[in-house]
DNA sequence: CATATATCAGGCTGACTGATATTC
DNA sequence: CGAATATCAGTCAGCCTGATATAT
């Protein structure tokens, strides 16, 4: 046999193609927007199961931690946004979970307050989501989970402040 | 002064709060979904500067990558639902960028190849891309980058075999 | 007056489901 | 017949904009 012949894809000018056709695989982008998709499905069937959505470990979190709040002062803490903050406390208030009552100091504002079953709910929660970011973060050792969070939060942080 | 009155919440019995209460910006679903929220905007935002979306990218890598296909092929190889491609298609094809021809040897299926403008573009929007990356990753060093796109892909290989 | 707050109505995108006609 | 394909209709969540009434 002489020369070989060849005449595939590979062998023309290249137009634009890289050698290993992985440019789908390798952009950051579309793998950030592919695992959220799979990690918010997971975090919502596993807190559907227990009659919560990620919402409302938000905003029972931030209660917690950082005290009662009006709305305005949640939907900054939590990321929720202002506009839908209102069905989120509606549904926290029907559960008993928090109290939502007039500030006498500004009456534009309601204070929200977690009250003792929704204290209760977020320790559930906290579990919940403990065994839930064990499945998400399966493949990876506890020093990569870490790795993981800290880029994470690196390109979040840079991106929220930049805007 | 004798014994210190301790009556800030902090010094309650715990009752689920961790002592560091950074469980809301340490939850990699939360991080995931938040950062993706950025990344898709900016995403969205650049590419629409030279009228295209993410899904044409996708679609036009994938034929230029992989050659020319049905719609179930483009759908599981971009991952795009079967059900939306149509309509990636439909812009695809007003633009010229593709050409959509019924299959000669199965009439159920289309013929989906991409055209000489189709690969301008593609060239024109990994460009695009690789700037919007830039900024998307900005903070990271390579090495970082790298690791960063890593830990996302075992992720999501995990995620999408397990399934 | 301008500003802040809570609320409501709605848009847009992305992921997904289900039904249908056509073809294999 | 069952299975695959392309298409269409429509749901749902998440992110976001704009308007409004009320209070500061």
């Amino acid at each position: 046999m002489g020369a070989v012949i060849r005449a595939d894809a590979a062998d023309l000018p290249d137009d634009g193609a890289p050698k290993t056709p992985d440019r789908l695989r390798r952009r950051a982008s579309r793998l950030l927007s592919q695992l959220t998709a799979r990690s918010d499905r997971l975090i919502n069937e596993g807190l559907a199961q227990v009659d919560a959505r990620k919402w409302h470990y938000a905003v029972l979190a931030s209660l917690q931690d950082f005290g009662p709040g009006s709305q305005a002062t949640l939907s900054t803490r939590t990321g929720i946004y202002r506009s839908d903050m209102v069905g989120v406390l509606n549904e926290l208030t029907e559960r008993d979970l928090v109290e939502r009552a007039p500030d006498p100091d500004d009456r534009r504002r309601n204070i929200i307050t977690i009250s003792a079953r929704g204290r209760r709910h977020l320790r559930r929660l906290d579990k919940v989501l403990d065994d839930l970011h064990d499945e998400l973060l399966a493949p990876l050792s506890p020093a990569e989970r870490d790795q993981f969070v800290r880029l994470l939060t690196r390109l979040l942080d840079h991106h929220t402040r930049a805007a």
